[in-house]
This record gives structure tokens, C-alpha cells and sequence, in this order.
DNA sequence: TCAATAAAGGATAAAAACATCTTTTATTGT
DNA sequence: ACAATAAAAGATGTTTTTATCCTTTATTGA
């Protein structure tokens, strides 16, 4: 459904979102490990959602990766759009340039009406919720450390 | 949404499906130039179709490819199954092992709901039935010879 | 002010997906 | 029988995606 580079980067966020604050900032080999993906691709990835406003990333001793307030309250659908763009939500199920509203392919409707609630998904889906989900026991990835974290 | 190579088989299937029959079959020239897919290429992907019994073929003079009744009534899930696999349909949808029914990820519920209704679309999709479509007018690929098929 | 730290950025490499080319095998009309 | 035809099969090439490595830049605590 996603691309590697976006589950990666979707984990990533969450992750962030989940552990890291403002004052709190997470490293890269710190989330590498902790949602099971390659360091230097995750590095990578985090650069392309930094440039987009997705998470917040400081330079230097105890600097790191956090999201702002804002960023939390972002939706998953402009984490995807940041890493893999449009081409998800856009252009025939079938790869016709020809199809179209008027001249639709034979599965056009049946695929918009699924596309369109996938993108209501992710349009409903906010990061905070995300993170929200993994805190109060849904564990997910190597986060044990969670559990000091739960009000 | 489907691979490159997935699209390129479900258009031949649906060209073949509609234009082909035991008495007529058709070559892969005809079928790469009308579903605007590269000809060799397309021609991998039919020995696929014909090893799963999608699509039946014969060599030889007067050869080619097309579909017998019970193939027409095969479901796209076949089709998708065949060239792609069980990947779409199976695994957490941000690729983590971890994730389960007990132990779901943030995205668990989200996701399955939408791939069950991908599955339940591709399952109710006859290739006879997209065939068919295309035959009532809703034009697709390059097929304008289809007016004549018309009743 | 400077050594340590950590992200940013650029270059390169490996793997997978996509595509083409060439040879072989089966079929058929003559 | 055999020449022509068309798919099957195997080898090879290209492009995109995924992944790693190395250098540079910014920040900070001592």
C-alpha cells in the first residue's frame, strides 16, 4: 500500500511523536532501532519531513528530532503526501492516461469510491492520535519504555 | 496502488477477455500496441496469466491468446493473485511483524477496514463483467473497434 | 574557543522492478 | 515433410527504489 520510505517514515513520525518533546529530542540511532528500520535511510527520510514541516529538527549536543504542537496536530495524509507526493490519490487504477470521468476505465468507480475513503482515512488520522493509541497499551515496535510514560 | 506489472496484466486480460475468443485469438503485437503496454513485456507477464489459468494460449499458426468461459469468470483478486501475490492482502499496513490482533498497530482497524473493502471490491469484479463494460461504451485503451462488437 | 555532538547534504552501492533481446519449442496450413 | 507462425523460455539490460558511506555544517557545554 505504502512505500518503504513511507512506512518508515510514517513509524518515524509516530515514534517521535510518541517519545520526543521539545525538551526531550530524539537521535537517529535512537529511532533507527526502536521502529525497526535502516539509521541512514530513517536520516534521509527525516530530512524530506523536516524540509515539509512534518517534525522539527535541531543540530548539535542534545539536539534531535520533536514535534511542535502544530506538527502533532498534523494528518497522516500530509506525512504520505511529504515522502511518496500525489501519485497516490491521483491518476486511473489502472494506469490509462485515457480514462477519465467521461471515458472511465471499467474499474473507475469501484476504485474511486475506495480510494476516497482510504484518502478520508488519512484525512481523519491525525499523528497525535497515532502516538495517542501506541501510549495507552497497543504496543507497537520495541517501545517498552512506554509504560512510564501512561497517566 | 497495483504494480506497473499488475496493470499492464489486468489490461491484456480485459483486452484479450473482450476481444479474443477460441476461434479468434489474439497476438501479443495486437494486444501490447491496443493496452499501450511494451509488447515483450506484456508477453512475460501473459506466460504468467497462463501458467495460473487466467489466460489460455496457443502456438503456432493462427495462434495467440483468449480467454474459455470459465476464465471469463474468474475474479480480478485471480488476476492480482497471480501476477502479485497475497502481499496486498496480507501484513500490517506500515509493514511491522509486530503488528497483530492483539498487539495492533496505531493504524490496525484504520487499514483493515479499507483492505477489506479493496478485497470485497476485487472479489466481485468478474474479467467478463470488465469486459463487458468496455463493450457497452465506456471506451478504454485504443479500442475503437469495439463499435462493431456491440448489439 | 574548542572539542564533542548531531543533523544536513552529497556521493555511491545494492536490490528490486521494469523492460528488451535472442533462442527454443509447438502448431499448422501447404 | 516442411516452411511459416506464434508462444515459451532464458539471458541480459535499464531504471527506480532502497540503503549505506563519508564529508560538511550548526550547536552547545565545558
Amino acid at each position: 500500500m505504502f512505500s518503504k520510505t513511507c512506512e518508515y517514515g510514517i513509524r518515524a513520525v509516530i515514534y517521535i511523536s510518541a517519545k520526543g518533546s521539545q525538551e526531550s529530542k530524539i537521535g537517529i540511532p535512537d529511532i533507527g532501532k526502536n521502529i525497526e528500520a535502516p539509521v541512514q535511510f530513517t536520516a534521509k527520510i527525516l530530512q524530506t519531513l523536516v524540509h515539509n514541516d512534518i517534525v522539527s529538527s535541531q543540530k548539535g549536543v542534545n539536539g534531535g528530532f520533536y514535534l511542535n504542537k502544530q506538527q502533532k496536530q498534523k494528518q497522516l495524509i500530509e506525512v504520505v503526501r511529504a515522502i511518496d507526493g500525489d501519485k497516490m490519490f491521483s491518476g486511473c487504477g489502472l494506469g490509462l492516461k485515457s480514462c477519465s470521468e467521461k471515458e472511465p476505465c471499467p474499474l473507475h468507480d469501484k476504485f474511486k469510491a475506495i480510494r476516497s475513503s482510504l484518502k478520508k482515512m488519512m484525512e481523519q488520522t491525525t499523528i497525535d492520535e497515532m502516538s495517542k493509541t501506541l501510549k495507552i497499551g497497543r504496543v507497537l515496535l520495541r517501545i517498552e519504555q512506554f509504560v512510564k510514560h501512561e497517566e
